[in-house]
Order: C-alpha cells, then sequence, then structure tokens
DNA sequence: GCCGTTTTCGGCCCGACTGTTTTCAGTCG
C-alpha cells in the first residue's frame, strides 16, 4: 500500500527541487524539503486529515496545507503542474548525478538546453560543456563517472550488508595506534532499515595513520575525496564509506552530528542559536566569546539544550525533541529485553537447520521461550502433513527435559489463503501452544478483500501473531495493498499481535506502522523468522526496528514473563 | 513558506571538500 503519505512527501520533494532550480528564495525551498520530513514522518496516514488537521503538523503551513488539500481533491495541484510545466522532468533528473545540483542542472538547461541525462552525456562528448562558466575538465569527467554509477545502480543496501562491512572497518581502524575510539554513526546508528553510505567515526589526536589505514583497506575500491579530517572511499561492490576523524575531546559533539539525522540535527542547531549558542561537530560554543562549553559526550550536548540523552534510534524529528522536552521520551524496548523467539523454522519444512540445533541456539541465547513453527500444509510446496506436525510436536516435548531454564513451545506458522481461512480446524488448531499466520500468496488483492481477509485472520480465535503483516520484500517486493486501520483495530480488539519480522529483507511491520498501529494499542512480536541457526541473532535489526517505532517493553509480548505470555495467547479462548 | 518566553517581521544549521577562480560558489552530508 503505498501509503498517501509517501505520494504526498514525493509530491513535495519535486516540488521543492523545482524551486531551487528556478533559483528564487532557497528558503522557500528549504520550507517545503521541512515539510517532506514532517509528512513522511506523520505516524497517521494524512489523507484522513482537514485542512486544520494538516496546518497542526510542524513544518505545514496555510500554503502547503492548501496544496496537500489541492492534491487529495482534485488529484493535482496547479502551482506544481506550472512550475513542471516550465522545467522539464529531465532537467531535475539531472540532479541525480553526484556532483550536480539544482544551481548546476539549472545552468546546464538555460545555457545549453539540455534537458536529460542523455543529452548531457552528448553534450560532454562534442565539448558543448567547454564554453559554460564554472564547468572546467574535472567536472565533466565527474558527471561521466557518476553517470556510469548510477547505471550500474549501486543503489541503497539491506542494513545487515551495511552493519557486517562497518563492523568489519571498526574492527579494522580501531586497532590503528593512536585511535582511542571508532565507531558507525549515521543511519546505521538508527538503524534504518536501507543504508545509503555508511558513517564511520574515529578519535585521534593525530589523524594521518587512521586515514592512511582507511584508504588502505582491502576493500577499498577508490578515493573519491580525501581530506585531513575527511576521506569518502567507495568500496570494490559500490558502497560509500565516509570518515571522518575529530579530536578526542570532541567525540560526543562529533558522534551527535555524524549520526544525524539531518533533520534532527537542523532541529538541535536551532535550538543552540536560540539558546546564544553554535552547536557544530566540534562542540556547543558561546556565539559571543566563541568558547568551547561541552563536546566530550552527546549526555553533555543534549543537556546543555536542556534535554535528556536521545536514543539514536528516534532521532529523526518526529516528535522526539518535544517528547525529550517533556521528559516524556519512551523508554525503549533492547534485545536484552527480549525472552524468546516466536516465530522460527526447522529442516521439517523450509529451515536448514534440525529441531536439536536451533533449540541449542536458542538456549545459548539465554532465551526463556522459544517457538518452533513450522509452516502448515497449505504452503504445498513445504510437504507438511498432520503427521508430520505431531510426530515435531513429541520431538519437541522431549527435547524440553533436556533444557530445563528453556520453555519450548510448540507451534506453527500458518497460511491465510484469500477468504482469509488457514490450514487447520478448531480441533486441530488447539493443540499448538501458539499459532502465527501470514500470507504467502495472493498478494495483490484489491484492497477491501485484503482488508478482509486479514482482519478475518485476526477474528480465528487461534491465530495470536499476523506473521511479517505487509509481506514486502525490500527492493523486490511491494507491501500488499489493505486498510491498515482497519487490520489495527482489529489486532487490539481481537488479542491478535502484530509481528516486527527481524528478517534484513522484511523488516515488517516498518517502523511507520508501528507508529501508528500503537496509537490504535496494539501489541508487537518482534521475531527472527529464523530458517538456520544463523538467522536468530538478526533479531537485533527488529528490535531496532521497534525502537523506531517507538516500542516499549510492555508494547512487546516476547519480552513478557512466561505467564503473562500464556494468558495472551489464550486469546480469550475457552 | 514557516514560525514566534525577546519577534506577526525577519530570521531560517554548520562545516569539509572540490573545482574553479584568484576569494568563492556549489555540493554534500
Amino acid at each position: 500500500m503505498a501509503r498517501s503519505n509517501d505520494e504526498v512527501a514525493a509530491l513535495l520533494q519535486e516540488y521543492a527541487d523545482l524551486l531551487a532550480i528556478t533559483g528564487g528564495d532557497r528558503f522557500k525551498a528549504r520550507a517545503y524539503e521541512k515539510a517532506v520530513r514532517a509528512v513522511a514522518g506523520y505516524h497517521g496516514d494524512i489523507a484522513g486529515l482537514d485542512i486544520k488537521q494538516l496546518r497542526a503538523i510542524p513544518g505545514v503551513g496555510k500554503s502547503i496545507a492548501d496544496k496537500i488539500g489541492e492534491y487529495f481533491e482534485h488529484g493535482s495541484v496547479q502551482a506544481i503542474e506550472e512550475v513542471r510545466a516550465r522545467i522539464p522532468a529531465g532537467v531535475r533528473q539531472l540532479m541525480a548525478i553526484p556532483t550536480l545540483g539544482p544551481k548546476k542542472a539549472a545552468q546546464l538547461h538555460h545555457d545549453l538546453g539540455i534537458s536529460s541525462i542523455e543529452e548531457l552525456v552528448d553534450a560532454i562528448h562534442h565539448e558543448r560543456l567547454r564554453d559554460v562558466k564554472g564547468f572546467g575538465p574535472k567536472t565533466e569527467q565527474n558527471i561521466l563517472h557518476g553517470v556510469e554509477l548510477m547505471q550500474q545502480a549501486g543503489d541503497r543496501v539491506l542494513i545487515n550488508v551495511a552493519m557486517d562491512l562497518a563492523e568489519e572497518i571498526v574492527t579494522g581502524l580501531a586497532a590503528v595506534t593512536g585511535c582511542s575510539r571508532c565507531t558507525y554513526a549515521g543511519s546505521l546508528r538508527r538503524f534504518r532499515e536501507t543504508i545509503g553510505d555508511i558513517d564511520i567515526l574515529a578519535a585521534a589526536e593525530n589523524p594521518g595513520p587512521v586515514m592512511k589505514a582507511f584508504r588502505d583497506l582491502d576493500l577499498v575500491g577508490e578515493v573519491i575525496a580525501g581530506g585531513e579530517k575527511k576521506t569518502s572511499i567507495r568500496t570494490t561492490k559500490g558502497l560509500q564509506v565516509d570518515l571522518r576523524v575529530v579530536p578526542p575531546q570532541a567525540w560526543g559533539a562529533a558522534l551527535q552530528y555524524f549520526t544525524g539525522s539531518k533533520g534532527h540535527n537542523i532541529r538541535t542547531r536551532e535550538m543552540a542559536v536560540h539558546a546564544g549558542l553554535k552547536l557544530s561537530e566540534y562542540g556547543i560554543f558561546d556565539v559571543e566569546t566563541g568558547d568551547l562549553i561541552v563536546s566530550e559526550t552527546e549526555e553533555e550536548v543534549y543537556r546543555r539544550l536542556g534535554l535528556p540523552w536521545i536514543p539514536p534510534t528516534l532521532r529523526e524529528d518526529r516528535g522526539e525533541i518535544e517528547a525529550a522536552q517533556r521528559d516524556e521520551l519512551p523508554e525503549l524496548v533492547t534485545e536484552r529485553d527480549i525472552r524468546g523467539d516466536l516465530h522460527t523454522h526447522t529442516d521439517l519444512t523450509d529451515g536448514v537447520s534440525s529441531l536439536e540445533d536451533m533449540v541449542a541456539t536458542a538456549a545459548a541465547r539465554g532465551y526463556a521461550y522459544y517457538a518452533v513453527t513450522d509452516h502448515a500444509p497449505n504452503l504445498v510446496m513445504q510437504r507438511m502433513s498432520d503427521d508430520k506436525m505431531l510426530a515435531q510436536r513429541e520431538q519437541v516435548r522431549e527435547l524440553a527435559a533436556r533444557y530445563p531454564k528453556l520453555t519450548l513451545l510448540h507451534g506453527t506458522e500458518l497460511n491465510i489463503d484469500a477468504d482469509g481461512e488457514v490450514d487447520w480446524g478448531p480441533d486441530f488448531l488447539a493443540g499448538f501452544d501458539l499459532c502465527v499466520a501470514s500470507v504467502h500468496s495472493s498478494f495483490t488483492q484489491p484492497r477491501e478483500q485484503m482488508t478482509r481477509r486479514l482482519v478475518r485472520a485476526c477474528e480465528n480465535p487461534y491465530v495470536n501473531i499476523i506473521g511479517h503483516p505487509t509481506a514486502r520484500l525490500i527492493g523486490r517486493r511491494p507491501p500488499v495493498d489493505a486498510d491498515l486501520d482497519e487490520l489495527f483495530r482489529a489486532c487490539a480488539r481481537t488479542g491478535t499481535a502484530l509481528e516486527i519480522n527481524s528478517f534484513p529483507d522484511r523488516l515488517d511491520l516498518r517502523d511507520e506502522h508501528i507508529l501508528w498501529a500503537k496509537q490504535h494499542g496494539v501489541k508487537f512480536a518482534i521475531n527472527s523468522d529464523s530458517h538456520s541457526t544463523t538467522h536468530l541473532a538478526a533479531i537485533r535489526y527488529g528490535v531496532g526496528t521497534a525502537q523506531r517505532g517507538w516500542l516499549t517493553k510492555d508494547d512487546v509480548i516476547n519480552t513478557w514473563p512466561l505467564s503473562r505470555l500464556k494468558k495472551f495467547l489464550r486469546k480469550g479462548r475457552a
């Protein structure tokens, strides 16, 4: 379901870009960019809001609220149509080329009539850029190189890919003599679901050796920019990594700055300005005297702004500053709070590890309970049968004796069919300790049908958790189209939890949907959906996503003591 | 275009690096 928030955000971003290309008031363009972040990060669906409610969103004033209203009413916005008519779409696309921004794109369009990437490449080959002011031979090379990179589509990568790479680089740089601290920052530290580039931060009195060690890493494909304090490289696989080295005493301010997000940083810097201070990656300074006030730790930086420390996963300018000012930041769920995994597979269906190995790995993680939830018969390719399922249950019960500290639960992952029915009737389902139910087919049903299908699953008294609720695969399959408000209401009403599937290519529900569902009073289960012993650790990404959705321990059923969990799983059954 | 415990007008985040130019604009994060 393409949320209307995302549609509107894309439209406002286009307008902001076009305003930047046409020149004029750059603060106007910035105001639209601010509104883009506000709309994209808004917790609910903005389609249902009236003008007054739209204006209540910080960063959305009369003009933008009216444009959003006009868009919902007519499907287009006149002011945007007018500027579209003047600036060909291809001119905006030029901005996607690294090193090309709105000014250069506008100049190419104005001086040479270039309005597409193809025309630009052609113009370079015919040496037509030589006469344009500000464009030299290096710029030509940079553009051609940038276009080549775009064609290779070195897009965003999944969080686990970036995390593995970042941890490898951090380990390498931390070992360099003179490097006192090293960590990853940026969107990775905020646990965004995909990562565009990796930000590494190091502290050293003398940056030289750390910079050299970075440039010499085996994974470096090319050095994009190499300065004294900052170096950017592209790995052999095409991912950009930026390293910043700061003096040790500036660590806290630098970490705060390089963690972002951009929106969060703008807010904190504005707060500093209003207090007669200046906040940069080197610290908080007194504007009058230029004296450094604090810089060593993030806690000090936030405290000087009158705020408690804000967890990185909240730093998206989605209300965390206001919550911090009221001292109402949520106490976020952490990986340590997770007492068990409630969605896992074995080699009885499509897993690759045995029941024994999966349980041993769960026990080694210190879990208090663990559910085995292999696929049910309707997912025919998994070749499940009643007999096999019952035999596995026996095995689980026998295995339980070997793990006195770990309670084993026998469950299943049911298949929600096109009508909302599941694999078994009540008699057989009653034998399970818990049931996950998920959509695995008919992904493209119309909205009403899909909504009814999911709500029916919730209404089944044996369904405890809706697995990967939108069934999206990041970068490969879009989310199903359903009325999420209705689904969330049904979950809250029936005592059905929504899964936060931790598998890095799912992360489903995603952060914004979690925030939205939480407003309805829904409970969640953070599960790994493991198909191998190595997958259990992926729960960290589900926890990070849950944090981005502002969840506390109490919101997540698999942080609860077993007795409370079991009560929830009875779901009001007799 | 948005916003307001100094403001309904006059502000609007900050710094590194590059390429071009000779003191700086543009881009990026």
